[in-house]
DNA sequence: TAGGTGACGGACC
DNA sequence: CGGTCCGCCACCT
């Protein structure tokens, strides 16, 4: 067990308290782990993370408000989308999606 | 050991 | 608005 592998379960930890519907950033979810600025690490986390999984990794977007399309995914990215229309979250061709109005607010 | 890379973010032009 | 540039930090040659 190292300190990275803790680390992930943080990062699942306090993804897994995104209700359905709602919608976080990589950044926001490092800020509540008392990790601000290390929004790269939380989107590495989610990239561990094995697929299929019941952490709703699928509600982490970036700051932009649009999923991170990125050849290096391999198709998760499109497998996001599909799940976030699933949950009543209209997606756009270029990913983009209303972050603003679907914002989780924790606490 | 050093350097390049990336599921990020914010500043700048 | 969007394209670009840095700063950031862990991971992989």
């Amino acid at each position: 067990m190292t300190a990275a592998a803790g680390f992930d379960e943080r990062v699942y930890a306090v993804v897994a308290r995104i209700p359905p519907g709602r919608l976080a950033t990589y950044g926001q979810i490092a800020e509540l782990l008392g990790a601000w600025g290390c929004a790269r690490q939380v989107g590495w986390a989610l990239r561990r993370l094995p697929l299929p999984s019941t952490v709703p990794w699928h509600r982490v977007v970036n700051a932009a408000g649009r999923i991170s399309m990125t050849p290096s995914r391999e198709g998760s990215d499109w497998m996001q989308r599909t799940l976030l229309l699933a949950e009543g979250i209209p997606v756009a061709a270029d990913g983009s999606l209303p972050l603003a109005r679907h914002r989780w607010q924790p606490g």
